[in-house]
DNA sequence: GCCGTTTTCGGCCCGACTGTTTTCAGTCG
């Protein structure tokens, strides 16, 4: 499978485009086919053969035919001339804050500004005085960017990740002396966003799994290599690691390998204190070998219940195993609706009864159709007008669907005041009403908690949605006081979402302090597209890793249960 | 570059904000 690895070309191509100033609409284009092929639930080379390429939406005439270029020869020569003129670290520029396309053009052109290190140099020195257009403000609005971008994790995102190992996995499944292969590391464990990619392979012949992970078309370079171990890079910067281990200390390998480390002194220390000897290579009381093929022997073994890999984090699974009271965490299977989702009227891309179809065939029993409101200019947000007039459509595509309860509502944007962009009038006809920040990112903390708090005590509001406005490898969240918008969620009753999409948000701690203070979440695909809606996926592993039950979370629950719920009162903060 | 109950060309994501300007360009959501 090369999905990651042909959206990752297309989204290349469309950065050096933009630097290049193209034509909007065809930078679009390549994003739009990127986002096609990273969502393609199947390997793109399966499409490719069967000449399905063209029927993918988003895919057209020319990207078809680079994708199949792509997959012939692994590289696109419409691409590969592109990086001669924009290199791949002038493209990183574009993630500065405040720095556009044009501004890195014209920064490359006039002064040979090529990379973050060079446009960092050249700021610190105040090299860059008299280029036009660029003062005393923009000069240290740059500065601001740069430190903001050092906010960002330089770690990959969780959706990227899996994708990337998709891809991996699918090549490794041709090595025939791999008997098994687990996702281990931070990945496994769900974090949001990873550092290196580790994997476990079970085998009997070590050297020929390292020799054919070495040799993948996808590797850039090799790492340090061992007899039972390797390491390589796909990616600038992305490092894949491959343990091997023989079936009898699987299990073993696989817990030394998933981490946390936080979690493995818990490990040793039990360990200790039953006298056993516990390492990747099995373990053994004395001199008598325990069994370890499987982590639940090893688990076993320490006398404990298992631990999923989600709670391995040192964040007191422990105490609750020795105690017996582990949490039954919620699944994907337990979620019976979205309470988050766009459609053509804003700015998704399906129609009403499209995503009705989805969410069907997904086996929820509601969901609930949030496009954006009117201060959303550029996603097409909707007015009560325009609100009234999607409440016959959604009236008729529900006639059509009677196994499915679709709930009006909208994404109501919280404006700079804390106030919202709808009349309480029309918010009161709708059945759910998420409100959420599109805008005014830079208020200081106690303002932007002020605003937040605000909307989260209107009593119109059900839902806040990505609370603190971070996007992974995207932007660092704005200045806000988490702990009070929780507080503020509680009196009022309140949920807060955990957005799956590429947010992560709330995440994982935050979470976690919601899920303790009583704060229902609502684990939302923020869907676009339907293609988006398998994303929840990710929001369940977050709040799993927040050790979240069915219980703590609002869409978990029967349809009767939540509409109940909609109709609470709320208390003011 | 993609797409088509607006159909093979001409649309496609708009408006606020900011800083550098003297009438506008760049960035952002």
């Amino acid at each position: 499978m090369q999905n990651a690895s042909v959206a990752q070309m297309f989204d290349e191509i469309a950065d050096c485009l933009e630097i290049a100033g193209e034509n909007p609409f065809k930078i679009r284009a390549y994003r739009r086919a990127a986002e096609a092929v990273a969502t393609f639930a199947e390997p793109i080379e399966d499409a490719a053969e069967n000449g399905m390429l063209r029927s993918i939406e988003g895919l057209g005439e020319a990207t078809a035919a680079k994708v199949q270029e792509f997959l012939a020869t692994g590289k696109v020569r419409f691409l590969e001339k592109l990086r001669e003129e924009y290199p791949p670290t002038l493209l990183e520029l574009l993630r500065v804050p405040n720095l556009g396309p044009k501004r890195i053009a014209q920064l490359y052109r006039e002064r040979g500004i090529s990379s973050i290190e060079l446009l960092k140099e050249a700021l610190d020195a105040d090299q860059l005085q008299g280029i036009a257009g660029f003062g005393p403000k923009t000069l240290s609005n740059l500065k601001s960017g740069l430190e903001r971008l050092a906010e960002v994790s330089q770690r990959l995102p969780l959706s990227d990740a899996l994708r990337l190992v998709g891809d991996i996995q699918s090549t490794l499944k041709r090595c025939d002396a791999i008997q098994e292969l687990e996702v281990a590391g931070s990945l496994r464990r769900g974090a949001d966003t990873v550092g290196d990619i580790n994997l476990l392979a079970q085998t009997d012949d070590a050297a020929a799994v390292i020799t054919f992970f070495t040799q993948m078309s996808l590797v850039l370079s090799i790492g340090e290599c061992s007899h039972e171990a390797a390491s390589v890079t796909v990616r600038p910067g992305v490092t894949v690691r491959l343990f091997c281990a023989p079936q009898s200390t699987f299990g073993a390998a696989l817990l030394f390998a998933t981490g946390s480390a936080a979690h493995l002194q818990g490990v040793r220390n039990r360990a200790a204190a039953l006298d056993v000897e516990l390492s990747p290579s099995g373990f053994k009381k004395g001199t008598v070998e325990l069994a370890a093929q499987s982590e639940s022997e090893v688990y076993a073994a320490l006398e404990v219940p298992y631990i999923v890999p989600e709670l391995r984090e040192g964040r007191g699974e422990w105490e609750a195993a020795f105690e017996a009271v582990l949490p039954t965490l919620i699944e994907t299977s337990d979620l019976l609706g979205d309470l988050h989702s766009h459609s053509t009227w804003s700015d998704g891309s399906v129609s009403i009864r499209q995503m009705a179809l989805a969410m069907r065939e997904r086996g929820y029993r509601y969901f609930a159709v949030t496009d954006h409101s009117k201060a959303l200019a550029m996603a097409n947000g909707l007015n009560a007008a325009r609100l009234r007039e999607q409440a016959i459509e959604i009236a008729l595509v529900q006639q059509e669907f009677p196994d499915i309860k679709i709930l009006r509502g909208i994404e109501c944007d919280i404006l700079r005041d804390g106030s919202l962009d709808l009349d309480d009038e029309i918010l009161h006809e709708l059945d759910i009403v998420v409100a959420s920040v599109h805008s005014a990112f830079n208020l200081e903390e106690a303002a932007q908690t002020e605003r937040m708090i605000k909307a989260i005590s209107h009593p119109a509001v059900d839902i806040v949605a990505h609370p603190t406005g971070r996007i992974l490898g995207g932007r660092p969240g704005y200045r806000v006081d988490v702990s009070a918008l929780i507080e503020a969620a509680r009196e009022t009753h309140t949920a807060l979402e955990i957005n799956s999409s590429e947010r992560l948000d709330l995440d994982d701690i935050n979470a976690r302090r919601a899920r303790d203070r009583d704060v229902l979440l609502a684990i939302d695909s923020d869907a676009h597209s339907t293609r988006m809606l398998p994303n929840v996926a990710l929001g369940v592993l977050t709040a799993r890793r927040a050790w979240c039950s069915k219980r703590h979370v609002l869409n978990a629950k029967p349809v009767d249960e939540l509409m109940a719920w909609l109709q609470r009162p709320q208390s003011q903060a």
